[in-house]
Formats: structure tokens, sequence, C-alpha cells
DNA sequence: AATTCGTGGTG
DNA sequence: TCACCAAGAAT
């Protein structure tokens, strides 16, 4: 379908952009010229993936002080890598960015938009946002803001992804005549502090050239997305110390919170009487923490807690005793940390189903923890 | 091609 | 409280 030229529609966000935008620690001061530091663009786009500027700024900073090159990346252990990831998320483009710091450090940094979609972690969007970042390449990235923005000032109706080639061919001129890394950036910061899905169309330098907003239709495009539906669990979480240190479940390669550590859980059991009494005979000493629902993102799960204290050190299939002086350097999730967090917080008595859960983990290790 | 990957902010 | 969703990619 034509669409109106984009290199004339979208001249205004050039110097809106040069005037209003945020200050970002991974930002090039000179637009025009290529990155210094394509290595910096690359970390800071992965850990933008689906994650909230304010979000990533802390991460970025820590990550570049501790691995400030591809080198220094590639040489780092497994759990080094996750310790500094641990809280963002999506922890596979911890594992991915660091196999593409191994395949720069050992190849040179790709410079074209082919080969940077050979490295690990990077599609369609990351490729063509470091291209046009790093390189001053004409390759559009369309993220979630780029497909908002574009869907509004075309008013293309439905799902605006579907245009993804079209609107590639419209942009390509644009990003040549503005300079690719500000209208890259540019497209994404309107997108993310103007054009929002709630806009603020008072502010917009494009607002007299959206066609959305002439129809009235900025509201509606582009449309609600469809929600993946959410599986419900309810887990308790151990924390169980013995005199060979703490009983954890060591990082799995695959599935949720892969490549962190986690506290052995069971899936909430029916209750048994006498719990006290039982759990003494094992010579187990234990008390239950308030719970919380822990949300992911098609999980959300009822965690219950659970710290106990154990004579003997018994072996359980697939966990690890970790000395307690290491316990706070293992990179672990939210869910985990909030437990590590408040190991020496008081509790009350357990319960039958604590117990029970208890029994399950020490007598069936890792098997207890099913994937999700 | 539909699912599966976290977490925190926002209205 | 809850829906929505954020500089998406891999399978």
């Amino acid at each position: 379908m034509p669409f109106a030229p984009a290199t004339a529609l979208l001249a205004p966000l050039a110097p809106w952009f040069d005037a209003r935008r945020r200050p970002m620690p991974w930002r090039a001061g000179d637009l025009d010229a290529p990155h210094p530091d394509p290595y910096a663009v690359l970390v800071s786009e992965i850990m933008l993936q689906q994650t909230q500027v304010a979000t990533v700024i802390p991460y970025f900073t820590r990550w570049m002080e501790r691995f400030p090159d591809a080198e220094a990346l590639a040489a780092a252990t497994e759990d080094e890598v996750h310790g500094l990831w641990a809280g963002l998320g999506y922890y596979r483009r911890a594992r991915n960015l660091q196999a593409a710091a191994r395949a720069i450090a050992g190849a040179g940094f790709p410079r074209t938009l082919e080969g940077l979609l050979e490295l690990p972690g990077l599609g369609p969007y990351t490729a063509a946002a470091v291209a046009a970042q790093a390189f001053q390449l004409p390759t559009p990235a369309l993220d979630g803001n780029a497909f908002r923005v574009a869907a509004r000032v075309l008013a293309l109706e439905g799902d605006p992804r579907r245009h993804a080639a079209a609107l590639r061919d419209w942009l390509a001129p644009a990003l040549a005549a503005h300079g690719p890394s500000r209208l890259t950036q540019a497209v994404m910061e309107l997108g993310a502090t103007v054009c929002t899905p709630v806009p603020r169309c008072a502010s917009c330098p494009l607002l007299g050239a959206c066609a959305a907003r002439a129809r009235g239709l900025q509201e509606r495009i582009p449309p609600v997305q469809p929600r993946a539906k959410v599986t419900e669990a309810e887990i308790h979480l151990a924390a169980i110390r013995s005199p060979r240190g703490w009983l954890l479940c060591p990082p799995a390669s695959r599935g949720l919170l892969a490549g962190l550590w986690s506290w052995p859980r069971a899936e909430a059991a029916p209750e048994l009487e006498g719990a006290a009494e039982a759990a003494s005979g094992y010579g187990l000493e234990a008390r239950e923490l308030p719970g919380w629902v822990q949300v992911y993102s098609h999980r959300r799960e009822t965690v219950r807690p659970i710290v106990a204290r154990m004579a003997s050190a018994p072996g359980a299939q697939g966990l690890e005793w970790v000395p307690g002086e290491r316990l706070p350097e293992l990179p672990m999730g939210r869910r985990d940390q909030k437990l590590r967090a408040a190991l020496d917080a008081p509790g009350t008595p357990l319960t039958g189903a604590g117990l029970a859960a208890l029994r399950t983990i020490l007598d069936e290790g890792v098997s207890a923890n099913p994937r999700s």
C-alpha cells in the first residue's frame, strides 16, 4: 500500500529529539558519527528487550564497569554473568550476550545487518537497532514503539506487525535523510514518552501529520493484543540449613530462571496432622514465613516460604549443600532473593503442609521441582 | 505459529 | 486489585 513519504512526514522528529532526548549512559554524544563503542550499544539493546529504560540504566552501568568490553565478558564465569543480570529478567539474554561476546572477541564486531543477525540473541529488531546506532546503517528497527508510532501516523488498522516489511521500506529513506542513529532513537523516544499507549498528543511534534489523530483513532490504534494465558501454582519454597550449609537447586540450562540458583520447592501438599512432633522426630527445626504472590510472564505462583535447620546433611537428588559464606553471591531471581533476604525474619510454627513439602524435597530432591 | 521466556511501572 | 505492557527472541 502507498504510504505518504516518511522523509517529510517524520522530519520534525529530528530537531525534537535533539532538543528533548533523555540522557542515557549508552547514548553517543555525536549522533552523526559511528558510535565509539558498538559493544555498549549491543549491551544496552539486549538489556532493553521488553524492559524499560529506567530499569535498565543501573544494570547497564554495573555491567559496563565489570565487563567493559567483549573480551572481559567472554572470559567471565556463568555465575558472574548471571549475578550481574539477576533481577533483570529474561535470563536467556545474559547467556546469549556472553555467547555473542565470545563470537565478537574471536572474529570481531559484525558491521552488517546480516552479520549481526548471526549473533545469538539478536533478532530483526535488535540487529537493526545496533546497525543504525553503532554504524549509521539505514536499517529500520521496529520495536513496539516504532510499530505504534507508524501505525498511528499512517492510521494503520489491525496488528501493525503484519506490515513489518512495508514499514521498513517506508522508513529506510527517512533514516538516510535524517541520520540512522538519530531517527531510530527519535521514533522510539517518541513512542516511549509521547506516543504512548495512552497518547499525549498535545506535546507531539507530529500532531499535524498524524492520520490517526485526524480521525480521532489515536486511542484505538494499535489494537490491544490478546493476552497469553497464565497458569496458577502454589508452592512451598524451602531454605534448609545443616552443618554443611544451605540446600540449593543449582542452575538449569533452560526453562524458567535458567542460569540462576534457586531454593528447592515442592507443590503445595495436603495437610498432615502432628507436624511439630513429626518434625522433631526428623531432627528438624522449622518455621514458616509470610507468603506472597510471585508473578512471572505466564505463571502466577503463591509462595509459602519455610526456613528449616537440620542436625544432619542428607543428600538429595540434584540438590547441593552450599557453604553459608557463598550464599550472598549466588545469582538468584527475585523470588529466591526475597527468601534469602528473610532468613532471619520471625515466623510461625511449621504446618502439616509445610512438613509434607520438606519431606518431599528431602526424599525426591530436584524431581520435586517440576518444570513449569 | 503459538508458547515460553521476568520484572516493574502505570492507569 | 488488575490489566496492560515495556527499545523481542528462540523454539
